[in-house]
DNA sequence: ATCTATTGCGCAAACGTTTGCGCGTCAAGC
DNA sequence: GCTTGACGCGCAAACGTTTGCGCAATAGAT
């Protein structure tokens, strides 16, 4: 393998943002180099390239030729200048590699496929400067709207500038963003999955979550917290931040978890990395699932179900909310052409439901001389 | 919940391509408002912006400042059409979900980010025309350029479009592309895979690959094929082709393979995707891995340790490769623009090597009275 | 044969930014 | 006092496309 350091490593730093310095390359072929090629004017091709009916049926006909001879390919900024908005849409996720968002990002494309328009990826990693600068990037390029899963504390400048473009939220409501927005109804599916280990007999119930500082993160430790009290426990001491929705901060939860005493003899997770995180302290661990420990996880996938033990988790309608999502910010960003009324109106909220696919990671408790009851203090 | 459908769903299929009729929504700030508000031109501006020494110092900063104020972010298409290139990147892959990929796109979304670039995501299934579309799309866009994972058979206005802008092919190698190249080494990854299962005393070990059209099927199969003939067994009968990347394929390939009498002991994957068929049809049938079958994947993961039982695989290195292959585009991209010497002149082609990580997946064959030779006839 | 409609196409402006050139002003050198 | 130079800024053209308007030619009606 050749040295590929000396070749193209140090070079990438001292790229200039927006690579100032490279004009196109080879002349594409414009409008008018059609026209001359055919001695019209270059009017008279833009129109017979839009079936104008003004163009007589034969001249349309040559020209719409012609360009495909000459492997005409229209200047779409040019086009932007007259008015119109691009064709990029923009993704905003904190994570590309969570089947979360890769799921969200195959629906969205698939959904702008039809309508003729492009996904620009925007991947956050949870830092809203990075954020700010992405946005900024896009709406630069004109992009003509945006499906954001927001940071926790978007910047000022996020804000103001996602909200002169038609834009929808996904998943995370951002509190000062009066949006359209789609999301889980979290808090319900960790009531769900804190009532299954409930059925089965299960006390102390653990919750491990990612970032209590999104508006997920809050309501699917609500949703946990109803469960239990509902049950007539005190969750408090039983909740464990991981401090971030990567699957080592939750290794590291579970871990700690793990030393605690009287141990607890199930847990939930509040994130599908988290719930990988888990599972792999556990099995770091030495801790049988689920004879010694039931765990739900959060987020079904296609190979959840390969997993030893095969896990009991909760189902999101991930590409379904991703398409209306998708589908909804198509015609916001019609409306906001069409008429005066502004597009932001009556602000779109819908929660999908979740559901729990039950597997062999949970199990009845198996008493071993405790009491019923959570932390007695 | 709403009703969806009615709100949104079938206004989608009748939106145009390209949103012609949706003017800019708000009337973003140009570099003439901020002229306006200063009493100065235009050109003074852009200068100002651009650090330009011609510009005072303190009315550069105020002009920076007024810029802040009025929120001004610069319009990219009005740039680019002043001969810059945009800074959209696309990149062209035939499956989004695939791990693979996704690994792919965080890796070059990280590389792009110091660069003051932006990722567009071109998701092609597999579908050529789909393939075309959507490069158009970007080249339309002024793309600076590509990493692309071509479909099995791109068009011809696919290849003619690459040509004319910088690229660099990830994985596959289009035949028809004279292009820059990172590519793994598909056969000797399975070269590696088939003898570790040889090296257990494995003879009867199929393969099971998605498209042997293209060029990473057809090297893979070729490795394993080679480690068969030097272990001096006929490796012809074993190789099923699943028809396809996706997991449906694979798992219905495994059944058929299953049927086959003398069964295999041993089986290797071809794909990421492939992999995960496999071990859902095996569990779909009640093979007992690694006792009735030993397993080798394709592609580690964060999960796949958590496999039932943990998953023999090759691992490969995924975000260097794409890494790699992102910095070199950023590198073309610049040379383009440098001097006359086209870029094309040495394609530069790199292959990375493969691992093998062995979990339990695979085990010591246990003969049941047959042959140690592969099919007899 | 004259008038009106219709058809088919060209002219030119506009979008926001960049940049070569030029002009005025001020200081220093003769 | 005049020339030279540097400095600070404005003018205008250009990028490729779209589109309102206008003009010529042809056809149809009177």
């Amino acid at each position: 393998m050749l040295s590929f350091a000396r070749l193209v490593g140090d070079t990438v730093c001292c790229l200039q943002p927006g690579i100032r310095d490279s004009p196109a390359l080879i002349h594409m072929v414009t409008i008018k180099d059609i026209a001359q090629r055919l001695g019209v004017s270059a009017s008279t091709i833009t129109r017979a390239l839009a079936d104008s009916p003004r163009i007589s049926t034969s001249l349309r006909s040559r020209v719409k030729q012609v360009a495909d001879e000459m492997g005409y390919v229209a200047h779409a900024p040019a086009r932007i200048m007259r008015g119109h908005r691009s064709s990029l849409l923009g993704l905003v996720v904190p994570d590309i590699q969570n089947e979360f968002y890769s799921t969200v990002a195959k629906a969205m494309s698939d959904c702008c496929k039809e309508a003729g328009m492009h996904v620009a990826l925007l991947v956050t990693d949870e830092d809203p400067e990075v954020e700010l600068r992405q946005v900024r990037g896009l709406a630069s390029a004109q992009a003509a709207g945006f499906v954001v899963v927001a940071t926790a504390q978007p910047k000022p400048e996020t804000i103001a500038l996602l909200g002169r473009v038609p834009h929808v939220e996904l998943v995370r409501k951002s509190p000062r963003l009066n949006s359209d927005w789609f999301g889980i109804d979290d808090a319900g599916g960790l009531h769900l999955a804190t009532r299954h280990l409930l059925s089965l007999g299960h006390r102390r119930i653990a919750y491990i979550g990612g970032s209590p500082g999104l508006s997920t993160g809050a309501a699917r430790r609500q949703g946990y917290m109803n469960a239990m009290r509902e049950a007539g426990l005190r969750p408090e001491d039983m909740i464990v931040d991981a401090g971030g929705n990567g699957e080592r901060h939750a290794r590291d939860a579970v871990r700690r978890l793990m030393q605690t005493q009287p141990r607890p003899t199930a847990v939930v997770s509040g994130g599908s990395r988290t719930t990988i995180g888990i599972l792999q302290g556990l099995q770091g661990a030495g801790v049988r699932v689920p004879e010694e420990l039931s765990v739900v996880g959060f987020n079904d996938s296609e190979s959840t179900g390969l997993w030893s033990p095969g896990l009991t988790t909760l189902a999101l309608p991930v590409r379904e909310i991703a398409l209306s999502c998708s589908a909804l910010l198509l015609r916001r960003i019609r409306e906001a052409g069409k008429d005066a009324n502004p597009y932001f109106d009556p602000p779109y909220r819908a929660t999908y439901a979740t559901s729990l696919v039950v597997r062999a990671s949970t199990a009845p408790v198996r008493e071993r001389g405790t009491s019923t009851q959570a932390q007695p203090s």
